[in-house]
DNA sequence: TTTACTCCGTGAAATTAACCACAAAAAAGG
DNA sequence: CCTTTTTTGTGGTTAATTTCACGGAGTAAA
């Protein structure tokens, strides 16, 4: 008997819901409807009140939902209510700016360990943090906590450091190299390419 | 009478069947099936032959699809057969890398604009490309060809500058700030927040 | 030529996602 | 207290998307 699972898409959802929310927190509104808040982010009312009530009940009827407590909830279901350890595979131009990007430690992201396969960078430092060769993956990733890692090494090398990164016991991978990853179904990807995006575009630029 | 028009849905998979495909070519497999086109990016044959049906025939019964010819069709139908210029706002560490990436100009997107509001930035270059003032981006965007724009100001100042590049004709934006823009809807806005992505992947990571 | 395979394109069926509309709860204003 | 307004949570409906499954075109080999 367990609970049915919720569909992958309304979880995609939530992550936009509280940034809007922590938004509105920030700029100190306490009290927001499924009407405002759906208009702030371009979803329908309905929709935002059918994906939360997958969770629980968390408004109230004549006034709508306190802010506060939706990010605290939304927070606990996405398990962002606790810091999360990153690691960084891949100094380049991309890796760099990653490393450097304060909307990650913000929100509860830390970049713990690099790792580049360039001798030239290999011991220099990054944002405070040693960058290692990739012969240390293995054995640094496995005895620390991170379960994510972001991928930033180029195409050709993708698949492989994603197997040692697995290997290491890493579960979940952010991918900015534009190719699909061949992966276990227990190990979840995302994907961030931005030509795909572009492509995407262009279609109706006719 | 105009055709009936594709689901977005479709065309945002259109870009990741090129990708393999063009990886195919590159490695020198002429000839394809959906079955095996499916399995190097984990969607099913059905799904890649219907949606590619939209657009026409393009595969041989008991032979499947010619590579060669089916990125040339991909490649006509996203527009991409051709080469874009791309505006680029905002040059901070996100800014720089974008600028550096040799992965848009394989793929026939070009920056040709590039503009920043720090005063220090101003006059330098990046790549080549000299960095201008906000103050100029309404005359020099809408002087240019450009359509597109990648967008990695802060949040604070994203609306904003999505406004005044609407305004000097640009008609569709990568948007890098992490939060959604309010554009009229003959606008194509794309959106990459890494932290959204960490936070879909940190609920399955319970 | 014949037989056995392969694999596309597609109508139909199944599944999934989105939307609608309303009862009921809460608040506000007499 | 009563009336009006707001807004949630949800069952039911509609729409969109995916999958199934098959006719038939093409290939290969004897």
């Amino acid at each position: 008997m367990t609970q049915k699972s919720i569909p992958d898409i309304v979880v995609g959802r939530l992550p936009r819901y509280l940034r809007a929310l922590e938004y509105m927190l920030r700029n100190g509104i306490k009290t927001t409807s499924s009407q405002e808040l759906g208009e702030s982010i371009g979803i329908s009312a309905a929709q935002i009140r059918k994906d939360l009530s997958q969770f629980g009940e968390f408004g109230k009827q004549g006034t709508g939902y306190s802010v506060r407590y939706l990010v605290d909830q939304l927070q606990a279901i996405l398990h962002v209510n606790q810091s999360w350890d990153l690691v960084l595979v891949g100094v380049g131009d991309l890796g760099t700016a990653l490393a450097a990007y304060q909307g990650f430690i913000n929100r509860g992201f830390h970049i713990v360990l690099a790792f580049d396969n360039n001798p030239i960078k290999v011991g220099k430092k990054i944002g405070g943090l040693p960058i290692y060769s990739m012969e240390e993956l293995e054995k640094r990733v496995s005895t620390s906590k991170a379960k994510i890692a972001m991928l930033t090494v180029p195409a050709s090398a993708a698949q492989e450091t994603a197997d040692k990164l697995i290997k290491s016991g890493i579960r979940a991978i952010l991918n900015y190299a534009p190719m699909q990853l061949n992966v276990p179904s227990d190990i979840h990807v995302e994907y961030i390419d931005p030509v795909t995006k572009l492509q995407h575009m262009t279609y109706y630029l006719g």
